[in-house]
DNA sequence: CAGGGCAATATTGTTGACAAAATAAGCGAC
DNA sequence: GTCGCTTATTTTGTCAACAATATTGCCCTG
């Protein structure tokens, strides 16, 4: 999978049609024959076929034999579950940052704050759902945790579909910003228990929010 | 991949070299070569194929463009982080199933907690050991939570070459089975946060042994 | 016109052959 | 004997054709 020298058909399938799932362009409950993505992407059909085996395991796609693949479908319930496992392993990382953090990851984080501050400021919210997600993916990476970035991040792309709705919940970004606040705080302070109580208390609030928007239509 | 009615070659593929590798037929580094497991399994190259892919994404597999596959190494690091990893995901689905599970459920964590107690007497680890893998199992069944039990699944199929080890660690037996013990009481009683802890404080013991049994060698 | 079976179509699963790349073997120079 | 180069061999990646299964549309019956 490390894949800078000359990427294999299948690796670029994987990665496309990933990203097509992650910005909505195929939808959920999509179904993904694979001579149209083949097509598509002018791709064999070989590559795809092994994409969508990799995106099924990692939970962004399913199958059923002879009867195709489609995109999953997540629930609420579904997605609160991703979120709360999200809650176990990113305080896990969290605390690891903390612990292992050097000046200049400090200084990035603060730096990822302080732009979120300005997006708000200026109404942004995609933009801030974007750089939302920088700093959680900041922290993991910070937190040399490999194990937990991977299920993180496959966790986090089951998400996306959801979660983008928390920012339009009343008063959800400015409590946001602080629980980020907090969680950076302790990281450069060094404290890995407050540090990971932070952040399972961000995302404890996200779930809230989720909850709220989920009933909401 | 819930398939009860005919196997593809694919699925089946999947599931044998899984097997092989969590129960040492296939060894860490060894290379997987796809006309040999083709061979071996009388399955075609292509089904090996993406059952090679999807291990891959599971973890279990490593492979480069050109070089093949080959079962991935776990240095005693890597084991520990995903002891830790497990540890987040465990304490989780601990809490739910206190939460959730019915008295049948309970009993049935009691019974394995007693066979324990009986192949400890016997003086049987290895049994042991397997009766440990099936309570975790049985609390993770009984937490309910699918996402969680995924993630745990995967990450507990890369541990086993390291975790068999801990067993043999003086002392370790007693002690995990009196945890174990805490374990199901708190969850016995319904009560989330104990549970969470307990299995908590049980992994953190199974990380220890592991140190000591790593450095032993 | 509703429902059930039957044929036509679409799609996936499987097989084999070929191309591309890496690895191993052989050869020569020093 | 060893290093470096060139040439086989092995192995993976890609492609196209065929088989197996599911899905759809159609006709027929009542």
């Amino acid at each position: 999978m490390p894949t800078l020298e000359k990427a294999t058909e299948a690796q670029t399938a994987y990665r496309r049609i990933r990203e097509a799932i992650l910005e909505g362009t195929l939808l959920p409950r999509q179904r993904l024959v694979e001579k149209e993505l083949s097509e598509r992407f002018s791709l064999g059909r070989a590559a795809i076929r092994t994409a969508l085996a990799r995106l099924e395991q990692e939970g962004l796609v399913e199958s059923a034999p002879y009867r195709g693949a489609w995109v999953r479908a997540i629930s609420l319930e579904e997605a609160l579950e991703v979120l709360e496992a999200r809650m176990a392993l990113e305080s896990l990382a969290a605390r690891h940052a903390a612990l292992r953090a050097t000046p200049e990851g400090v200084a990035r984080l603060q730096a990822i704050l302080r732009e979120m501050e300005a997006k708000k400021a200026e109404g942004d919210l995609l933009g801030m759902s974007e750089l939302n997600a920088l700093l959680h993916r900041t922290i993991v990476e910070l937190s040399g945790h490999k194990t937990a970035a991977r299920l993180i991040e496959a966790l986090r792309a089951q998400g996306v579909r959801h979660q983008y709705r928390t920012v339009l919940v009343p008063g959800r970004p400015d409590r946001s910003l602080e629980e980020h606040r907090r969680i950076v705080e302790a990281i450069a302070k060094g404290d890995g228990e407050a540090a990971a109580q932070a952040m399972a208390e961000h995302l404890k609030g996200v779930m809230e929010a989720l909850k709220r928007a989920g009933e909401g239509r």
